[in-house]
DNA sequence: TACAATATGTCCATTTCTAGACATATTACA
DNA sequence: TGTAATATGTCTAGAAATGGACATATTGTA
């Protein structure tokens, strides 16, 4: 019952931003979903589904925050994902939200 | 519509940590639904349906993130809210993964 | 008198989201 | 040979969220 309050929010924070989440990982470094996936668990202990990522990048490249280039390696064909300049916007306006709101919520307890 | 993707953050934030911000309002001053209905409006100009703020707060007092009492001022009945020590915990912890999270992204963007 | 504002509450149809199954193909390894 | 891992995709039933109506009471004001 007593589960542990900073995975909760962990999680909340991956599933309601998972977009801005993805963009920000091809932003650190290009690359596709199934690394996108491995890459998030290890990093912090949340497994993404499949079949939520998949559609996500598709409709992130088709809104042009992301595109994409199909790289075969060893076989295996990755589809892999790179930021645009409107997807590093949109993670900048990100940032500048949060600030603000920790600011607006600093001059409150002041008051 | 000039879709300002900052104002959309603002919305997606406050939507999906509603109790988080209904908590830190009521924690840099007790106050009562309708009050963060309007402290919401003037700070961030997101209108909040009163429809979902009151049946969560009854549900962040049973389950002891707040607490509250009756106070009538001319004729007007208000349930002031005040957080609890377990509410505090939870706001808390909130901050750290909010830290926790940039930090890991920083040190990826390193990498 | 009537309407806006203050104040709290419930209810429900529609929309949206989630988990997980279904589907396919190659490589690595025991 | 069979199973796990890599890699991408679709589909849908059930769960959850959303917007907004319905409901009530008082005060302030035109």
């Amino acid at each position: 019952m007593t589960e542990d309050p900073k995975k909760q929010f962990v999680q909340r924070i991956n599933r309601n931003f998972l977009d801005i989440l993805i963009l920000r990982l091809i932003q650190a470094e290009p690359m596709w979903g199934y690394k996108i996936i491995k890459k998030t668990e290890s990093l912090f202990e949340i497994k993404l589904r499949h079949g939520a990522i998949y559609p996500l990048l598709n409709t992130l490249e088709a809104e042009g925050y992301a595109r994409s280039e199909k790289i075969t390696k060893k076989g295996r064909v990755r589809k892999v994902y790179e930021i645009t300049p409107k997807g590093i916007q949109l993670v900048d306006a990100y940032h500048e939200v949060l600030k603000e709101q920790l600011e607006k919520l600093d001059l409150q307890k002041e008051a």
